[in-house]
DNA sequence: TTACCTTACTAGCACGTGCTAGTACTAGCA
DNA sequence: TGCTAGTACTAGCACGTGCTAGTAAGGTAA
């Protein structure tokens, strides 16, 4: 019959009714300073709900010059277990303010924002990627808040992610060099879309080794593959100094350098210690169980959500040392 | 200085041009039947250009009566790699017909539909969960198509997700029943918000027990630790007719039994095979690598895109029968 | 009675866009 | 010369909302 149902307006609340479309508005958003008989209040309400309206977000948007929504922009990178993590905590968190977090996943090749910025018109922008900051600056030409943890803020460097990968690497030597470990490798992972975050990582591993007066740590990288995981532990176990203790970019990698030296029969933690980083499900589930880095995803969720607050409400980034974040998780494997 | 920087509007390119504002979106949107000079069509764009105009969504949004969003509704359950895959594929085939993916993980309590849909009003939606398909009527009615792959459609059966979810466990038995083995166990997980797709595969595995006269398999839950999952191991070793293979929900709870056999000296798959589900990159990397239902994502994911541009389209859903998107990956727990 | 205040509303503007209806001007043809 | 057809535009409506300015009715005070 109708081709299309036509979506139900204030005006049809108010035809119902029989007051004016006004009174509805007032109604509906409680506007304060307007006094509305309690009667009139019940009637309009009773229409609304018995209609089903809703109110219609573009009109709103456009009325009111912003909307609700942010927006957290991902790359490609598989987003593992940890970012999984903190989308689900800021996007609790934002609720609590009437905010609400939808998740793109831009497609390599051409250009995202642009065409993005055409269709959403968010409040706010959390971009995940560093190659997109130049990217976003038509976004903050037009006064829209954009958070991006992976640049430098170069007042505050403890809150900036590149920074907190550096300090995971060092954790990871820390904790190796105090269980007694003096040489040490690190397992690069195979992706080269992690490329950017490993280098981090291994650059913090590094540097932390420097500092302790050891020899800087073997690198290998690690295929999720038993075989060729195996090769990489032989390597390191290689030698008249052979490493004793892995740092492995994550709990995968970790968990393969854990296969490869079973394969071998390396005992792990006697001959090699690894440790890895996310402290995912699988790693209290495998054998020896897993020592790794825990990234804390409510305290990374609550930072950027405080960062976000703070952008919109035109405040200072807030200050959250990247330790806090940070943990390790003791079990078994060093 | 300005408080806000005022967004610059289509008026303000026309200003800057010496034309109409008509004029101005005539050359924009290359509208058809209408004759502008190249002069004038120059002018326009490089005004355009040069003021770093971009349509206003909103606005766009409340003429046109639609958008090019397509949300995508998560449950809180933890979408691992599969979903993350999906997520990707989906967005790319969507960004070729100009349609936009947005993923928005629903935070459990207050309903989510009402607010979301006064958020930001998609052209269509994809629910990933069944307990949403009544809350979703109000955006039906409006005439937003919701495609929910989790709820059975009456007609075609081969598409819905439960019927592959229950596939996955028949195939499960399948494989290891043609590798000789006949008294099977089933690795649940732990998580509680898996017991809807555990219960669909376990209910797939009894069924093809049943019609191939085996007993029906030995439901255990499997946490992702250690000590708990050899526990689990031992009760399927006990008694006079041990379970010689087990289906396991997914492959963390795969690599779970794994780590248990190991612990407690059972040799996979000499006393005890075991297959996973998902093919995770990390099942190539246990030891021994883990056979496993690969669900091909791709496919998957094209499947979802057809559904959803039929119903764009009120065409009817495509027939996708559910063994095109599900594979035996064969390694060596079986 | 008139001025003034409060209550309970209503009329209608503005947001920026897509697009229809209209207009001025020129060219072609009888 | 008059009439039509086509070109190259412009004026302005409509989308649904938030909200300001206005207005009628009723009550109080001078």
């Amino acid at each position: 019959m109708c081709g299309r149902p036509r979506r139900v307006t204030a005006t049809d609340v108010a035809k119902a009714t029989g007051v004016s479309r006004a009174t509805v508005g007032f109604v509906l958003n409680n506007t304060p300073g307007q006094s509305i008989t309690a009667a009139t209040r019940a009637k309009v309400l009773a229409a609304a709900e018995r209609l089903g309206y809703t109110p219609y977000a573009p009109a709103r948007a456009l009325r009111s010059g912003r909307t609700s929504i942010v927006v957290m922009l991902l790359s490609q990178l598989p987003g593992g277990p940890v970012v999984n993590a903190v989308t689900e905590h800021l996007t609790a968190l934002l609720a609590e303010d009437g905010l609400t977090l939808l998740v793109h996943m831009h497609p390599g090749r051409d250009e995202p924002v642009s065409a993005l910025w055409g269709v959403v018109t968010p409040a706010a922008v959390i971009a995940f990627d560093r190659a997109w900051d130049e990217e976003l600056a038509p976004l903050r030409r037009a006064g829209i808040p954009v958070v991006t943890p992976f640049v430098d803020p170069p007042d505050d460097l403890d809150g900036a992610v590149p920074v907190m990968m550096q300090r995971i690497g060092r954790l990871q030597v820390d904790h190796l060099v105090l269980a007694g470990h003096t040489r040490l490798g690190f397992a690069l992972p195979d992706d080269p879309r992690l490329a950017p975050m490993a280098g981090d990582r291994l650059e913090g591993a590094r540097f932390a080794c420097a500092e302790l007066g050891l020899d800087l740590p073997q690198v290998a990288t690690v295929p999720l593959e038993v075989a060729a995981a195996a090769e990489a532990v032989a390597g390191w176990r290689a030698g008249p100094a052979p490493v004793t203790a892995v740092c492995a970019y994550n709990d995968e990698v970790a968990i393969a350098v854990l296969s490869g030296a079973h394969r071998l029969g390396v005992a792990v933690p006697g001959e090699l210690a690894v440790i890895g980083v996310d402290d995912v499900p699988l790693a209290a589930a495998v054998s020896p169980p897993l020592t790794t880095i825990a990234t804390h995803p409510a305290t990374l969720s609550r930072y950027l959500y405080e960062a976000l607050a703070a952008a919109l409400a035109d405040g200072p980034v807030p200050h959250r040392p990247a330790t806090e974040m940070l943990a390790v998780t003791v079990r078994g494997s060093v």
